[in-house]
DNA sequence: CGGTCAGGTTAACGCCCGTTTACGTGGACT
DNA sequence: AGTCCACGTAAACGGGCGTTAACCTGACCG
């Protein structure tokens, strides 16, 4: 080794390959892409991919990967960030809203493509997921103590479809947008649980 | 009425394999279930289909096709039975509510496999599903009048987003879940948009 | 009774598509 | 200069799967 700035290339090269193949199966889906459609979205053409992954599921499985951890690191970057509960939530709301709006064909790939990921991978991106859901649950929590965790969970899941609506609607500018989800998440987490973590 | 009970058999031919082919579509996704696995969820095997339906495609068509109409249609009847806006909202919020709860399936077939759609059949869903909306964004700016539309539009797919998240959750019971998902719809819409329906 | 028809069955066909193989080629390092 | 090796390409393979074909049956009806 010993080059200095030798990876970029390389490293664009699989990354450039991954995000074309997200923004296709976002559109197509998983099975409605093939290998060839990949290829040509960069320029190569058909199995020169499998010098940078081994399979068509590896692709998936590293996309989503990767997806889960950005959003739980993220996350808890956030909340530690914040002191207070109810600053951690805006937080949180505005983490994912963000990420949402930035990248919608990463979130709807992540929520329509699950169940084509290999078993192993689907364990660990369910792994990843879970614990992102519990920064969630643990913080709805905190501003809400005496809501259960099940509730929470629930809860929390459901400010993710809202959230997640994005690539759905789309038709407004981004800061309206942002601005929009971002108050009705909240209001869905402070006017429908016990003891709101807002105005009493 | 004169007849009893002459049909049943043979509709519920039909409609028993599309109840069974939704339920595999939505935990393994179209391409993800064969024609052999709905045929052996209904007790006959494979080609057997095709003396019911033209097609695997013409499957989903049916079922997207029945989905959304039965969708527009309640809503329709809901918030015509209702006479003010305020409360034709919370109606149109119980319905969705209530269907996301007793078919997930169908919810999830709907959500995830539109891409896989015929060109007419989703030209079908789609004029449909965009008339349900219309539905939703009417009533909304009637409770919120200076609401403009595309912020409806939008208010009206994240409170999908919201109640479809269901599927992914579901660990409540029926009724728990029933009044979260509709308390924190109606507080994602009377929170965060500008003159909310309800309180001061 | 003999014919029709709805509804099944199994076997075969044919295509699509992911993957493998064999083969080029240009740049980088010794 | 010679040698590697990263990166591509085009062609062939092979399995999975939707669809079709050919054939069977029992129920109903004249």
């Amino acid at each position: 080794m010993g080059g200095v700035s030798a990876e970029p290339a390389k490293q664009t090269r699989r990354d450039q390959i991954l995000a074309a193949a997200a923004e296709l199966f976002a559109r197509h889906g998983f099975h409605g892409v093939g290998i060839d459609d990949i290829g040509a979205a960069v320029g190569i053409s058909g199995p020169a991919l499998y010098r940078h992954f081994r399979s068509k599921d590896a692709m998936l499985g590293e996309m989503l990967t990767s997806i889960s951890e950005r959003l739980l690191d993220g996350g808890l970057n956030r909340v530690a960030a914040s002191g207070d509960p109810a600053r951690a939530l805006r937080e949180l709301i505005r983490w994912h809203v963000d990420f949402a709006l930035d990248d919608p064909a990463l979130i709807t790939v992540q929520i329509r493509n699950l169940a084509n990921l290999t078993d192993p991978d689907r364990r660990r991106v369910r792994a990843l997921q879970r614990r992102y859901v519990e920064v969630w649950v643990e913080t709805i929590r905190k501003t809400s103590p005496e809501v259960d965790e099940p509730t929470a969970r629930a809860a929390a899941h459901a400010v993710f479809g809202l959230i997640n609506s994005t690539p759905h609607s789309a038709h407004l500018d981004r800061d309206q947008m942002a601005a929009l989800l971002s108050q009705m998440a909240l209001a869905s987490l402070s006017g429908a649980l016990p003891v709101p973590g807002r105005v009493s």
